[in-house]
DNA sequence: GCACTGTGTGCACAGGCGTACTCTGGCTGC
DNA sequence: GCAGCCAGAGTACGCCTGTGCACACAGTGC
């Protein structure tokens, strides 16, 4: 305790979150532009400073790692839609404020939405299935708001169910034009969201038309 | 020409042709469940019954064998097309037809479907770019037919553009929904088909109430 | 019939991989 | 203050990889 000379001395908890952070950064960075299967445990290991060895001190495999950079990518995900709800409270245009919030997660964290988008069908089992786990969680808090907004319209759970999917499909697609525009023509993204929030207005549309088959 | 004693005799141009095939064919069933990045060249040669160095006779490099197995595996999907359209003519329900032509093609092509599923994100970019540019064909085709559908209706290019997108994104949403419950849950293939239909017919509910802005 | 072409072989190499092992040195709990 | 813990280092192993090169030998064109 008595010399915290240079070195500035931390805790071993410290030190260990620290590295496992790095190794969860690194590897996002790696993942960018090629899949996780494709990234090797001794590049993950290099790019963080540590030697290869050293790797096992935290995950007990290169699959174990991308399972945690799930949760770790899914929590901008996860502000997204508190986000898009308190724009909700607001009592502004749901459409555009919830597209205008994915068009920011996107823009703030295209990494992570790389991520998800090439791992969803990607390679590695563990990690496809953590992410359809959360995917449909989702979609089941949107089947919720459905609820609410349609009360008294006579909707089954089932078309409920539907239509948040079909929404969640249309705003997944959103996200990787989005990717993939943002990267090469920064000039057609605004034409991409219009192009989003149309199609989520023609599926409001369509709703309003819709008869629930009695169940 | 004299002996065709054993062997089976064929012409060189046959056998390599043979052998061709039978590297994307065990490429492709060594896709199924792996991402094409992670596969070696010396696997698929060893699997094709060559020796590695042999596999340069045919690509030069995997990537431009990936590049090859899209175009087989888009076969089937052209076919589909093909088949939706007569089914059209046919005056029968245009949404149930093409739901269960779907549905057929990827009962009888799993593989190319996973195939082409993993890899429109995968790892290897010219294989992406190739299956970006089939889709958008795909979705440019729809178009047309939709321009032909709405005929008189006063509908921009734009928004046609905007409902075909949405249109592919839900179908191969459903695709995929049916690679990985076939697999599984072969029951609810039905359940997943009825879903998609209603998808469709939401979509089109939506149409009859749009109004595109003058433009 | 003979020279040519080109698919497939066999061998070799250097380099990357995951992982098992022993060791070190500083934070940690008593 | 001291014993012990544990993140990380270092070394080593066997395996698999892509690819270069010389060679075999069967269909092909004249």
């Amino acid at each position: 305790m008595l010399r915290e000379i240079a070195h500035e001395t931390q805790t071993r908890a410290e030190r260990k979150e620290r590295t496992r952070q790095r190794l969860l950064d690194v590897t996002l960075r790696l993942v960018a532009d090629r899949s996780l299967a494709s990234i090797s445990l001794r590049e993950v290991a290099r790019e963080a400073g540590i030697v290869p060895t050293a790797f096992y001190r935290h995950y007990a495999s290169m699959d174990a790692l991308g399972v945690d950079l799930v949760d770790d990518a899914m929590r901008p995900l996860r502000q997204m839609i508190r986000d898009a709800r308190r724009g909700r409270a607001a009592r502004g245009d749901i459409i555009a404020d919830t597209v205008a919030v994915l068009a920011k997660q996107v823009r703030e964290h295209p990494d992570q939405f790389w991520f998800l988008t090439r791992e969803r069908y990607g390679g590695v089992a563990a990690v496809r299935r953590a992410i359809a786990t959360e995917l449909r969680l989702f979609t089941s808090e949107l089947t919720i708001d459905l609820a609410r907004l349609t009360a008294g319209y006579e909707w089954s759970t089932d078309d409920l169910e539907m239509v948040a999917a079909l929404m969640v499909t249309a705003m997944l697609a959103t996200v990787v034009d989005l990717l993939e525009s943002d990267a090469r023509h920064p000039e057609d993204v605004a034409a991409l969201l219009d192009n989003a929030e149309r199609q989520l207005r023609l599926i409001t549309l369509g709703m309003g038309q819709w008869r629930s088959k009695p169940s």
